[in-house]
DNA sequence: CTGAAAGCGCTTACAG
DNA sequence: CTGAAAGCGCTTACAG
C-alpha cells in the first residue's frame, strides 16, 4: 500500500505540515524528529516528485542539449557531468538532437516547461532563434563549445590550438599545406581553429609558404571523399585538419592511394579522440579534456542555478601532442 | 503572464473539464473545440506536466540505465533508442551508473519514483538484487544484452557468433589459438561467446589444435597488459578476443613487441565498432547492429508500457565480417 | 456534450 | 516548534 505525507503524519500523530517540514530541513524538535524518521524508515515512504514540483515549481533536474551521444567528446562530456551532479545532487537528464538545430530549440522550450532547474547546451551554432528561445524561457542556459556575449559560455581555446598546430607544421618544414575544414557557421571548430592557424602562418617570413583551404563535412565518410579531391587537385605535403575524425577520413583516403603516412603525407587533427592513439602512425593532434570540461560545465551551471556568480565566459585549455603523422621535411 | 487550464476556461467561456477534455481527446463539440484552440494558441498555454503526472499517475517517458555513456555500443543504442521512442511520442530519460551494479538498483527506484512509464536496463549482470528491484518497482523493465526469463530480454546471438568465429579461425588453418575472454558473471559476453567458440572448437577432428583461455578486464588497457601475459607464457598465431576493446589492446600490445599482424600473430573482436574499420589492418570481427537493436528495444518497451503482448524473448541478429587481421597458415 | 466538485500529494505563509 | 488551511494545476467520476 503507497503511502502519503498524510500517513506518515498520521501515523506520527503529527501534522502534514511537520512532516513536510522535517523532509526538508525545517526546524522541528528531536522528539518530532525520531518519530518521524522511524515511521518513515517503517514504512519506506517515498515523497511523490510530481507533487513537490507541481508547489516547489522546480525540480533538481539539470538539462543538457546535445546534437549527437554517439560522439567522442560528446559522450566523454556527458558522463564528466553526470558524475558532478550526481556529488552535487542534481540529475541529469539528457536529449538528443540528432544533429537538428530545430530540435534545439523545441528542446529548450521542453526542458523549461518540465520545470529544468537548469540547461547546458552543447552548442555548433548560435542562431537567432536560439537566443530568442533563451531569452523567453526563463531557466539559466549555458552554451558549451561556442560563446555568445549573452550567455554564459564555456569554450575551448580553439584559436590558440589553432595557432600552435599552425606553428608545429611550420617548425617541422612543410611549406605546402593543405587546411580541410568545417564550415563557418561552427564558430569555433569552422572559424577559431582556422583563424589561429592563419596566424602562426602570417607570422612565418618564408615567401615559400604556400596553402590552400578545403572544407569538409564532420563524417569520416564525407572526410574521404574531401581528402581525395584535396589529394587530386595539389600535392601537399601535410593536411591540417579541423577534426580529429576529418584526419581519420584523410588518413583512410591516404592508405587507399598508397599513400604512406607520414612518409608521403603529414596529417593533423583536433580532439584527442583515443582512437588517435591506437591506430599506427599515432596521430598528432590538440587533446581537450572533455570530460574534465563535464565536470567544470557541471559545476558552473549548479551555481547559476543557485543565483551564484558565475564568469560569463569560461575558456578551457588544451594539450597538444606530438605523435607520428607528421614527417620532417 | 503565466496561464493556467482555469485561465484558458474563463477566458474561453467554458469550465475547466471541458478543457482538460479538449486536451485529452475527449468529446467536445465542435464548436468549444474551436474556441479553446484558439485561446490555446492566442495565449501559448501549456500544460503543466507535473499536475498532469500527478493527477494521471504516469509519465510518457522511457528510461535508461545505461552502465557507460562513453562506449561505442552504449551511444549507439541510446541514439537508436531515442529516435524511435521520439516518433512514439516517448521522451528518453537516461541514468548513467559508471559501471557501479549498486547504482543500477538505485536507478530503477529513483526512475519508478518518478513515475518512468517503463525502464530499459542495458545489462551486463543480473543479481537477486537486480530481480527484487525489477519485481519491487512494478514498472516495465526491459533487459538488454543479458537474458533472464522472469524479465523481457533483448539479447544478440552471442553464441552462434563464437561459434562462427571459432570456425573461421579454425578454416583458417589455426591450431595454436589463444582465446582472451572476460568475466563469466557478464553471461552474454563472457560465457556464451566462449561456449559458441568452444563448440566450434568440439566439432574440429584435428588433434593438433591447442587453445588456451585468459582473461582480461574490458579496458583497452587491461587488454594491453593481459596480452602481454598471454603473448609471454605462449606463442598462439592467433588471439580470439571477447570484445573490439580487448582486440584493440591485443593489437597495440602486438605493435609494442614489434610483432606485425598479421603476418606473426592474428587477432579477432565482437562488436564491429567503428574503429576496427578504420585501423590498419582491418579488424576481423562480429559486427551487432546496435543503433537498429535500439529501435527495436524502444518499440518493445512501449508496446509493454501500453499492456500489448511481446515475446519474453528477442534474439538479435549479428555479422561476421572478415577483414585482414587474421593470416592463412 | 458540458459543468461543479472532489481530489492527486505536496508546500507554504500564517497564527499560535 | 507545531498545526489548520489554502493552494499548486491538473483529471475524473458524476450528474445533468
Amino acid at each position: 500500500m503507497k503511502k502519503n505525507i498524510a500517513d506518515i503524519a498520521r501515523i506520527a500523530g503529527v501534522a502534514k505540515s511537520t512532516v513536510s517540514r522535517y523532509l526538508n530541513g525545517g526546524s522541528v524538535s528531536e522528539a518530532t524528529r525520531r518519530k518521524i524518521e522511524q515511521v518513515i524508515k517503517d514504512t519506506g515512504y517515498i515523497p511523490n516528485t510530481f507533487a513537490q514540483s507541481l508547489k516547489a515549481k522546480k525540480t533538481s533536474m539539470i538539462g543538457a542539449i546535445v546534437p549527437r551521444l554517439d560522439s567522442f567528446a560528446s559522450s566523454q562530456t556527458v558522463t564528466g557531468m553526470d558524475e558532478e551532479l550526481r556529488e552535487l545532487g542534481y540529475q541529469l537528464l539528457i536529449i538528443n538532437t540528432g544533429q537538428d538545430l530545430g530540435r534545439e530549440i523545441e528542446a529548450l522550450h521542453d526542458l523549461a516547461r518540465q520545470k529544468i532547474s537548469g540547461i547546458v547546451l552543447f552548442a555548433t551554432q548560435v542562431t537567432e532563434k536560439h537566443l530568442t528561445a533563451i531569452r523567453e524561457i526563463n531557466v539559466p542556459v549555458m552554451l558549451l563549445g561556442q560563446q555568445h556575449n549573452e550567455v554564459h559560455s564555456f569554450v575551448y581555446n580553439d584559436y590558440m590550438a589553432g595557432y600552435e598546430v599552425g606553428r608545429y607544421v611550420l617548425s617541422m618544414g612543410h611549406r605546402k599545406i593543405a587546411y580541410l575544414g568545417v564550415t563557418e557557421r561552427d564558430v569555433a571548430v569552422g572559424v577559431q581553429r582556422k583563424e589561429g592557424f592563419r596566424k602562426a602562418l602570417a607570422e612565418c617570413a618564408d615567401p615559400n609558404v604556400m596553402v590552400s583551404f578545403y572544407e569538409s563535412g564532420f563524417k569520416m565518410s564525407e572526410a574521404v571523399s574531401a581528402a581525395s579531391a584535396v589529394l587530386g587537385s595539389s600535392k601537399p605535403s601535410v593536411i591540417v585538419c579541423a577534426t580529429d575524425n576529418i584526419a581519420l577520413g584523410v588518413m583512410k583516403a591516404a592508405s587507399m592511394r598508397r599513400l604512406r603516412i607520414p612518409e608521403d603525407l603529414s596529417v593533423t587533427g583536433f580532439g584527442g579522440y583515443d582512437v588517435t592513439e591506437i591506430i599506427h602512425p599515432g596521430l598528432t593532434t590538440v587533446k581537450y579534456n572533455y570530460a574534465e570540461s563535464g565536470h567544470l560545465a557541471a559545476k558552473h551551471i549548479v551555481k547559476l542555478v543557485n543565483d551564484q556568480q558565475v564568469e560569463p565566459l569560461t575558456v578551457l585549455g588544451y594539450q597538444f601532442i606530438e605523435r607520428e603523422s607528421v614527417d620532417k621535411k
